[in-house]
DNA sequence: CGGCATCCCCTGGGATACTG
DNA sequence: CAGTATCCCAGGGGATGCCG
């Protein structure tokens, strides 16, 4: 493989196939709709289920919830229960969401930096006959 | 917005908004199904349609097409058309894709380092109670 | 308060067949 | 060879309503 500084399967035995899984396994955490926000949100402090809904805004409650649900199966969540009169819940950054924060401020430095030139209109789909 | 180093609205100038805006941005280039597959094959150097076909393996040629015009949409991948007898296409990385492995493979670092962490089963959702 | 349950829509992907 | 065209299915997301 010769992406990037990524060791060749020879020596650094990194076979393509385990880095296909493993970026796809990240992207599928990252993917859901609302779960970069969620993240962020969180990344700013703990919050209860009604504070998270109301700052994210136009989420449905069934998605926040399948989405805290996501989070939380792949580790990225904490959820805790306080057994009181109205329920309370609390979600937080786990480390490991915390550890996730850098790569994923990664991606956004990335699109910061080429936004005009993924935004710029693609040349018309001609057929582009190379220099004789 | 604590995330990490980036810079607060106060002074940085940068608004959990665009960050949540740019992040997705880039989450939503990858996250199709067969799009990490695909880069990080032309990552290897330049291929046919058919090349790519038979090397990704189970892809439909419905998908890879689809998948190909959105990362060419998204400036990534360059396409040219070569206007011979039986028509040869090649698809590339882009200066714009080949920036983009650098984010993707720290992806994939962090997968690799945090997989068990990732992939242990998370505690039974039952309530827990804080420290009294 | 913090969810499930239900219903409905829309998109992405697979399979197959056809074409310039 | 490099796609389109067509049909189908599964799943994610929104809206609303009910509940302990």
């Amino acid at each position: 493989m010769a992406v990037s500084a990524v060791p060749d399967t020879a020596a650094g035995e990194v076979t393509d196939y385990e880095m296909v899984r493993d970026t796809r396994r990240v992207l599928a955490m990252l993917s859901r709709k609302w779960s970069v926000e969620v993240l962020y949100l969180l990344a700013n402090g703990t919050r209860r289920y009604s504070a998270v809904l109301y700052e994210v805004g136009e989420i449905s409650k069934k998605s926040l919830t399948r989405t805290l649900r996501a989070l939380e199966r792949d580790g990225l969540v904490a959820r805790r229960v306080y057994p009181e009169v109205p329920t309370r819940v609390e979600y937080s950054l786990t480390p490991l969401g915390w550890s996730l924060t850098g790569p994923l401020v990664a991606l956004y430095e990335w699109s910061a930096e080429h936004a005009q030139a993924a935004a710029e209109p693609q040349r018309p789909r001609l057929a582009i006959v190379p220099e004789p």
